[in-house]
DNA sequence: ATCCCATATTGACTGTTAGTCATTTTTGTG
DNA sequence: CACAAAAATGACTAACAGTCAATATGGGAT
């Protein structure tokens, strides 16, 4: 009678359809009620997987950050063949084209780019290696022989100022489109690197 | 029998308490009962002169930081004797220096000095002349002949780079503390600045 | 196939909260 | 003082989060 469950498809279900209301009315408008009656779960399922509707957020906000930059990071592995600049600035396009094509997606984890603008808990997560690209730069420092007083605040501060434009570009278009801001956001990026 | 009450003396008590309580315990931690009980008024007060909690939190929040601009705009003014870029940094110095010192302020309002990162009603608000910055801003770019493609995007990405890293170094000290993280971020101000 | 038990799932229940609105109180004005 | 407009009240309703005793499920042993 019973089709087949996969092992946590009820969370999977769970997962699902509250980046769906998120995403679609925002997580204050969300009710756990609405995500497990679209999920097809009881109420007490939902507390079995997940603290409570931030905990939820939290989880769903990691997965999809660390998904975005480990695909942008395996499209820059087929192409190396750049300078360390280009490179940065590659997994950066790449990010936000993806953000751009996913606006769902974007308004979910915009906020969370900028690492310092949500939960400590998202933070001690994502901070660990800033999504694979600190390797990547620290890495890039080193054989470049980048003159850099302090990478680790530089990168930081790219980091910062991508996730914050970015949001603001994208969500409001203000003061201008995200195509014509690239330029400026990746020459300013560069000015950084070059110190 | 009553003692004189001013007018909006009940929004004034609200506002108060709101503050408070939001800063010690946060605002998805406060009810409304909470706030309308310190502040010796009945419920449906509240709903006289707010929407909801987060329409306190933004009025809050748009008060607070036109009081933090407008402090440091009115120093500079009586300081006036200063480069371009320096007079700029003089206003995000003192804006920071005046967040390290009230951390409940900090707390409640640093996740707004980055316009794009909170409502849309708050940005559209402050955005009007990003919190008087804008008009010095341009002028000065104006009167000293400043070189720059676009001063408007500089100015956009200044603030986002100023808030987002601010409220990250500041609430969690990561990478480096406030102090010894200003020189690289000023540095950096120069560098946009100075196309 | 049947029993058994650990584990997953359920949803009725409790206490709390947001937001409403008919009623009451206060204020300003002639 | 009278009286209307404005401000304030708080009991009430509906909706919600989170709990937990009861139930269902799945898979291993016999």
């Amino acid at each position: 009678m019973n089709v087949f469950n996969g092992k946590n498809e009820k969370r999977e279900k769970i997962l699902k359809e509250g980046f769906f209301l998120f995403q679609q009315k925002g997580t204050e408008n969300t009710s756990i009620q609405e995500i497990v009656d679209r999920a097809g779960v009881a109420k007490g399922t939902f507390y079995l997987y997940f603290k409570d509707k931030y905990d939820l957020q939290e989880q769903l906000i990691i997965k999809q950050s660390y998904e975005l930059f480990h695909h942008a990071l395996e499209k820059l592995e087929q192409e190396k063949k750049k300078e360390f600049d280009e490179e940065i600035i590659f997994i950066i396009n790449d990010v936000i084209d993806e953000l751009i094509k996913n606006q769902h997606l974007l308004k979910f984890i915009s906020r969370n780019l900028s690492f310092g603008l949500y939960s400590d808990r998202i933070s001690e997560i994502i901070d660990e290696n800033n999504l694979g690209v600190k390797d990547l730069f620290l890495k890039g420092v080193k054989e470049n022989n980048i003159k850099l007083e302090n990478p680790d605040i530089t990168l930081f501060m790219i980091i910062e100022l991508v996730g914050s434009t970015c949001f603001s570009v994208i969500t409001k278009n203000k003061p201008i489109a995200m195509e014509e801001f690239k330029p400026f956001l990746y020459r300013t990026i560069k000015k950084m690197i070059n110190e």
